[in-house]
RNA sequence: GGCCCUAUCGUCUAAUGGUUAGGACAUCGCCCUUUCACGGCGGUAAUAUGGGUUCGAAUCCCGUUAGGGUCACCA
């Protein structure tokens, strides 16, 4: 059997975008499961849309997410260059094989002339514009004339009218179209760079690409597609068009109602096991109920029959969820090595914390966060004293006699070296049976004294995590401030 | 508007002619826990619509409706 071969091949824009992240991750399953190859190829035949850096941003994001290609710009192999900008000779020499043999033809008509031709077509209410094939007609010696002369022109294709263009795709079954509704494309531009069309036929075939997986949005020419491959006979690819991610109203998934680039993902503190796990589900199960995925399983059990034909809303709360639960599965060193990162970014990183500290922090709060900030953020009673107190807890917790059991608690402690946290808790239990009160009259009050908050971790942790002497603090400079403000 | 694609709980989806239409997220309730979470148990909630075909339709066919894509010297 043929090599699998498969491409990710995206125009660069400036940032990876999700829905690119899911074609490129589909790509990228069916090549591994399939023991084939996955390449990138760069896209930028469109030299006013050329943005800096946006190649290396998006190898970034595509390496973040561990979409990892064999052959590609950075990478080399034996297809290259893939750089479309680097190909352009190839695009024009099979452009003139196309117009040698009748499938396609030189066109000089000005821009003016093409959209008076629009807009006649428009006000004849025409189902469609289409070029009306005026420079198919232009004879030998007119062509070389116009060439000579250096008359800007681009080569169209030759559609042929009345036909009838069927094709297979993976995931949507048989799709037909008719050729009149097929326009005379444009295959290279004025500038002698090619269109999206005839590049990306031109490369699948010389890259000998065996799958073209792409999305939805290329369904409606791909017949131009298919034209090219019979005119130029060449063996045409398999196709499987991907459903859209769509924004939670049903349209297009756009910038507008949230981010759509990896890297906005990235930066909120997402893992990339997430997004990936996440976004591979949408269109795509194996059929079971299973829903947490590594990397590896997901290579184990893809397959493009079970890509699903409808569009997908791309739902932040089920991300978040799976987030949680990757988050939950790292092995603590990691957290570890995450947190400090984090920290180094947030005014604590003068703190120097032990990794020992850190750890039981992380121990404290693992299943109570979705991202690694809030291993922070959620919890800053670690990093510093509680700069205020929740008014709730105050007005629920905080009573007459309160500051009376909090000192007879802080006087115990005091006398203990280094606590831990089962002296803390064996305190805890004298004193509520000295004071003959139920256990909730002090563990509120504690709570809210040294973390300035109603919830978090068990008391006795925070305390021991804490350590003796920012306990006995917190809870004079809580009986201060409490005291008074009643 | 032409062409094309699509249609199961709010969301992601399972069920490929016979199921009380299943699971997950979200949501609600209970349990666990004197907090919050995790966990456990349970609830609310769907086959867009009208016709066929069939003993039997979410599933096959046709129409309707709705949504989306596409109609560039952008990809």
């Amino acid at each position: 059997m043929k090599e699998i071969r498969v491409r990710f091949a995206p125009s660069p824009t400036g940032y990876l975008h999700v829905g690119g992240l899911r074609t490129a991750l589909y790509n990228f399953l069916f090549a591994r499961k399939n023991n084939g190859k996955f390449i990138l190829r760069i896209e930028d035949t469109d030299r006013n849309r050329f943005v800096e850096g946006a190649v290396e941003n998006l190898i970034n994001s595509l390496k973040w997410c561990g979409l990892n290609y064999d052959e590609g710009p950075d990478v080399g192999g034996n297809f290259g260059p893939y750089m479309q900008s680097q190909r352009i000779e190839l695009y024009k020499k099979y452009a003139e094989e196309l117009i040698n043999k009748g499938h396609a033809y030189y066109c000089f008509c000005k821009p003016e002339r093409l959209q008076a031709l629009r807009e006649e077509q428009e006000k004849q209410k025409l189902p469609q514009v289409k070029y009306d094939k005026h420079c198919l007609n232009l004879s030998k010696e007119e062509i070389q004339r116009n060439l000579n002369d250096n008359k800007p022109f681009v080569i169209r294709l030759n559609v042929i009218p009345n036909q009838k263009i069927i094709f297979n795709d993976i995931i949507r079954g048989t799709v037909e179209f008719d050729s009149n509704n097929i326009d005379d494309q444009i295959l290279i531009k004025s500038d002698g760079y090619p269109t999206y069309h005839m590049a990306n036929v031109v490369d699948d075939h010389f890259m000998e690409i065996s799958h073209v997986i792409r999305g939805e949005e290329w369904l409606s020419s791909t017949p131009k597609h298919i034209l090219l491959y019979e005119f130029f006979n060449w063996e045409k690819p398999k196709f499987a068009h991907l459903p859209l991610l769509l924004n939670p109203d049903r349209s297009k998934l756009s910038k507008r109602q949230g981010d759509v680039a990896v890297e906005d993902y990235r930066a909120k503190g997402y893992l990339q096991q997430a997004l990936v796990n996440f976004v591979a589900l949408l269109g795509w199960n194996a059929g079971d109920d299973q829903e947490f995925y590594y990397m590896n399983e997901l290579i184990e059990k893809f397959s493009l029959e079970r890509v699903n034909k409808a569009g997908a809303v791309f739902d932040l709360q089920k991300l978040n969820w799976l987030n949680a639960e990757h988050l939950r599965k790292l092995d603590d060193k990691i957290l570890l090595s995450m947190l400090k990162d984090f920290i180094l970014t947030t005014p604590y990183s003068n703190l120097n914390y032990s990794d020992d500290k850190l750890l039981k922090i992380i121990e404290s709060m693992k299943e109570r966060v979705t991202f690694i900030h809030e291993f922070v953020n959620n919890c800053k009673y670690f990093y510093e004293p509680p700069k205020e107190y929740e008014q709730k807890s105050v007005e629920k917790n905080w009573k007459e006699d309160t500051h009376i059991h909090l000192i007879k608690f802080k006087v115990e402690i005091e006398r203990i070296e280094n606590p831990t946290k089962e002296d803390f808790e064996i305190t805890f239990n004298k004193i509520v049976g000295e004071l003959n009160i139920g256990k909730g009259k002090l563990i509120h009050p504690l709570r809210l004294a040294v973390t300035g908050q109603s919830t978090g971790p068990g008391i006795f942790d925070i305390l021991a995590i804490l350590g003796k002497d920012e306990v006995v603090k917190r809870i004079e400079k809580a009986i201060q401030d409490l005291n008074q403000s009643k």
